[in-house]
DNA sequence: CCACCAATCAGTCAAAAGGTTGATTGACGT
DNA sequence: ACGTCAATCAACCTTTTGACTGATTGGTGG
């Protein structure tokens, strides 16, 4: 029986997947959680097999620091992350965080039971469309933006100031320019609106 | 006894929603659907009170166009959208085409059945969220931007400088600089990047 | 162990962007 | 004829951004 844990702040969303997973002889949904942090706790005291993650809480994507610190327990369960959208900077910050793999929410019932199964074997699972596009992504490795670049450039596209994303990352500006510096050296720009336009050209960001 | 229809392609938002609404005893869900245009045919043929719509649907936003041919139909339903993200767009769309409200899919199940309550009287019910922002719309009644103004901006988006702009549209920096104090103005935001993250989430440009 | 790199931050400087005030011109409608 | 407004520009000033230099930490891979 493989032990799963729910975490995502719709009560439509963590009732959707309790009803889906509990028809699969094979899985039992022992717990659900709105906050991300109760289910760091829980997993930390109880023994967990597979915890179903989602990213965005109420606009905040405290999922991904979540994994972190799910990944970081003594014997830590798999961590499969579950988002609506498949944003780039995303997928790849939650692998770095430790997440066994990355499921969009409109994956059918069949598939997401088997990702929860591959996960809990350890396997890495990756929607067919993420896995796409991450292939793609490696052979064009000149251009490629750490996870960290990647989420500047996002809240730099969305019309935040660098003082701004400092303070949404937890960051200096200091660390922030430098970010922003190196974006510009990949993609060949020397402003901040001409990397967004150039990222949103060749699909970096939506 | 409310009798509701469910379209969405989400099965597993579709399965919470039936276990939500199934919790209250004036409500129930006749029938499910994945598909919009499966749904209109049903409202077409059964007497249904409330038809939960979602908007997106793989990316396609044909919620809107079910929207309003259920509307068109004798003794229509009323149609309740329920989406995951608030765009201002989508909203006044959604309106227009005879929705009679909108709510978002991190409504607790309370507020969902309150909604579709509302919904089936013929009141009007919009996420509190939305409706904030819908006043503080229309209180500012002027978010046209004039052709000129509109020109600039486009550039700005591309990723060009004032200086750039200028020489493009044959213009002094000073001239560049108006126009976007004035746009800034209008949309309510204080720096480039944030003007066309503003503009591009109500469609003033691509 | 060492090289490399992502990520973090500091300090300084020059350039770009943004805010404010004020002015001129030419349409357009009443 | 008059007011209104889009469009144009200037001058001044503050804030933000971007360029450069340099340093520390932690992890990965040879």
């Amino acid at each position: 029986m493989i032990r799963v844990v729910l975490c995502d702040d719709h009560p439509v969303v963590r009732a959707g997947l309790a009803a889906v997973l509990d028809l699969e002889d094979d899985l039992e949904v022992v717990r659900q959680f709105a906050v991300a942090n109760e289910a760091v706790a829980f997993c930390a005291a109880q023994a967990v097999d597979v915890v179903l993650m989602d990213l965005q809480f109420g606009g905040r994507v405290e999922g991904i620091g979540a994994t972190r610190r799910i990944r970081a327990l003594p014997r830590p369960p798999q961590v499969l992350v579950l988002t609506t959208y498949d944003v780039e900077s995303d997928v790849l910050a939650a692998v770095d965080a430790g997440a066994a793999g990355y499921l969009l929410k409109d994956a059918d019932p069949a598939a997401l039971a088997a990702g929860i199964r591959d996960a809990a074997r350890g396997e890495t699972v990756l929607a067919p469309s993420i896995a796409q596009r991450l292939v793609r992504r490696t052979l064009r490795p000149d251009t490629s933006l750490s996870p960290r670049e990647l989420e500047v450039l996002a809240l730099v596209a969305d019309g935040l100031s660098n003082q701004q994303i400092g303070e949404r990352l937890f960051l200096s500006q200091a660390t922030v320019k430098s970010h922003l510096v190196h974006v510009f050296g990949k993609l060949g720009v020397d402003s901040r609106t001409a990397a967004v336009a150039a990222a949103r050209s060749t699909g970096m960001i939506r």
